[in-house]
DNA sequence: AAATATAATGAACAGTGTTTATTATTTCCA
DNA sequence: TGGAAATAATAAACACTGTTCATTATATTT
């Protein structure tokens, strides 16, 4: 009897079916001013039934950072073409800024929105952006071994470029940037030159 | 007749009333977590009565904001007691960590919460920040003046500097940097320490 | 003291996340 | 195959939220 197995099969599809009109929804106007009745009419079910497949809003932002997690690592992976190790970091750190730009929305509920840390990460683990984040640890781990940047920890070389990298795109997101008094659209160009400035002075 | 004037005080005595009873509770709770029926309730006045002094809740964070930003600027010239600008850069920068250790949800509300920007900086100026930023601005350019670090544009060192800070304090501040397996009790000290070397680096 | 302007509020509106009792559908077994 | 049991979906409600508005209370002015 794969009665069950259907059944199974019929449960993820509907969980597939919440996550991407919740993903569509989030990337068009951010993860806040979406409800999950806006999300159940855009699936045309019953807000209730959402409730049958995620315990609560949470655990579905949950899932749509995994999605986002996973969107993120390939977006970066195919930018990474490089052998030098150095350079590979490099075209990681840009392509991670271009992703952010790209998907504003995205990274926003990936990096910077409170939830669902409040339910999920307390205990469980956070895989959702390990992915990504080995990607570029592995690769600054290649710097240090080589000698090729300025730091004898690679886990402090890690923080500290996506922590420079992030800096200035939630910074630019929140616009608090603006207190700097940059036009609009200088802003990418002196991230970018920020970046590069950053890379060339790590580098020994 | 100086019964303006008193209106005028007792007005402004009211919005004091709302604000420090806002920030009181936003420190607490932080700004999410905090209704405008809670703080009417604190005050002991009607929910209706605080929108008599402020149009909306992003108006009221729009002020907390500005006493925020002047306990900052207060709290790192308190801090900043050196004589040379890279010292001085550095108790500034150390001060910022702190700052953002001791008041999570103050630090939350002002550099990384969305609102108000929606309503307020759209046109009119930001200039709630502009003290703390002008403080780090001005030591920033004495280095690059006087050839202490490695950056030629000054823009460019003290946003490189600012977002370096913020992106560890936010990642930290978000449970992102759980991402790297680190126990709870290290990340103040990794902080610490990526920012020292980090000024290091960037020094000639 | 009466009329007017100001201040404060209770009640309501439209929205939110979430729960529960009820209804519809499907599966199972006699 | 028909009726009981299990599953799925929902309508309605709960306790909130920010915000508005008609009404009431309090000052001020005439």
């Amino acid at each position: 009897m794969g009665i069950t197995e259907r059944k199974e099969r019929e449960k993820a599809e509907m969980r597939r079916r919440i996550v991407d009109a919740a993903i569509e929804m989030f990337v068009a106007e951010g993860y806040e001013k979406v409800s999950i009745r806006n999300i159940a009419d855009k699936i045309e079910y019953s807000p209730a039934t959402i409730y049958l497949y995620y315990k609560d809003k949470d655990e579905l932002l949950y899932d749509v950072q995994g999605e986002a997690f996973q969107k993120l690592a390939n977006y970066l992976r195919a930018r990474i073409t490089a052998e030098d190790p150095l350079e590979r970091v490099r075209q990681l750190i840009l392509a991670y800024l271009d992703f952010a730009r790209e998907y504003e929305e995205l990274y926003d509920l990936m990096f910077i929105i409170k939830a669902p840390m409040n339910s999920v990460q307390k205990d469980a683990e956070w895989d959702n952006g390990q992915d990504a984040f080995t990607l570029l640890r592995e690769n600054v781990i290649s710097c240090v071994e080589k000698g090729l940047i300025r730091f004898d920890n690679p886990m402090i070389a890690t923080l500290s470029i996506w922590a420079f990298a992030h800096g200035f795109i939630s910074l630019n997101l929140r616009c608090r940037i603006k207190i700097a008094e940059l036009g609009e659209e200088v802003i990418p160009i002196v991230m970018r030159q920020a970046v590069e400035h950053y890379l060339a002075t790590i580098k020994v």
